[in-house]
DNA sequence: CCACATTTGTGAAAAGTTTCGCATAGCCAA
DNA sequence: TTGGCTATGCGAAACTTTTCACAAATGTGG
């Protein structure tokens, strides 16, 4: 197939694929058909042969997917089958964690340096990696080859943060700060905020109590 | 318009729009129009009607939403204008950071417990909460009424925290590990892993190259 | 008090995404 | 080699979500 245009949704449930199939892997797994991939990731088995179809033919007709192979060719197509740079603005509590979160190496994204504006924060060095001058950020960006930026800071220096990264020249930026920002077209910008997740589930269980005092449905 | 079933996309939005409206909010802006809280969304502004209407009539035609009352409607209407008692499984990093993270309590969700099964972790005082020993979570859930519960372990421990969670009756759950989890229907559960994240942006920047090399639309 | 400018709320159309159904291809055993 | 079984790949149908277009409502200025 190889289309042009793939929906949002399909790059994030690769994602997930990539994650399940890693822990089938773990646990030995050789082979896999659509159906149990599906079922463990509590999606319709023809999504999984769509999404991947997007991209290539990876399985065998009347076998399944080779496990490993299947994570090579998402993570190829994904364009994660290599070391990523990154580099993280505004060392808080979040930032402090994220920097010492090993996983990122594990998964292919390099943590090369770590941004912050205030003085009694620079030269300080967390987990191996020394605090530097936002100011800084532009010709850090150029010798480090920063690829991807991570904003860490309060809400209201997550705009600044976003403009020293695309000034720099870095094309993606995820932001979990609580902050809607603005950047050119063509910077990639990712937003992480957990109170989107607890602002969701708070509102399913309000449903669910909702629903069960009303038993009849409500109209108008 | 009141209907029934919500998408999910909506809720997301909606929460969104909680967000930037508290900056307008903050900026002194009484009144606002959709296509200005659009444009500052970068959505439709007949998206913003449509997500509204599920849940009742916000505006004042030829006038547009007075900043306020749609902050505190729209937070009624997600079921957030009151706390949320949540607790924490997993105390590492991550948990940690969450645990002294501030804003929880602004946004409406109040951190009650830790809990982690470590016994160097157990007793331990982290930002005014005691770390408790994982198997007493369903005692603890009683007396402290928690409602939802935030996973941070290691992937591994991810689904047992979950079970633990899911016996003492909580009805949500964010899970940050890196691994999908099952629960009964009734529990709600939602993902945060910023690794799908970093994928989105590595491929969308990795498209951007990839385009750049072929500057011909290649067919098949 | 009326005409006008404005902006909401909403049915209908358009666009996008997911699911279905089945032809096709690969494996295995006889 | 052939037949049966199985699971993929993919076009078409079903469904969902977004966008459009305009009627209805509101405030304003003359």
């Amino acid at each position: 197939m190889k289309s042009d245009h793939i929906p949002n949704a399909t790059i994030k449930r690769l994602a997930m694929y990539v994650q399940v199939l890693e822990t089938f892997k773990r646990e030995g797994a050789q082979v896999l058909s659509s159906e149990r991939l599906a079922r463990a990731c509590n999606v319709n088995p023809s999504q999984i042969r769509k999404d991947l179809a997007y991209f290539g033919e990876f399985g065998v007709r009347g076998v399944g997917y080779h496990v490993q192979d299947l994570i090579t060719s998402i993570k190829h197509s994904l364009g994660v089958n290599r070391m990523w740079r990154a580099a993280l603005v505004g060392v808080g509590n979040l930032g402090r964690a994220l920097l010492c979160h090993q996983d990122f190496k594990h998964r292919g994204f390099d943590m090369v340096a770590a941004f912050d504006c205030d003085p009694f924060k620079i030269g300080e060095e967390i987990c191996g990696l020394e605090v530097v001058c936002t100011r800084r950020l532009k010709e850090a960006a150029k010798t480090l080859h920063i690829e991807i930026g991570l904003i860490t800071t309060p809400p209201d220096r997550a705009q600044r943060a976003a403009n020293f990264l695309a000034d720099a020249g870095i094309k993606g930026i995820i932001n979990f700060a609580p902050a809607r920002i603005t950047a050119p077209d063509d910077v990639h910008v990712e937003y992480v905020d957990f109170f989107h997740h607890l602002y969701s589930v708070a509102f399913s269980i309000t449903l669910d109590s909702r629903q069960d005092n009303l038993p009849g449905v409500d109209k108008s």
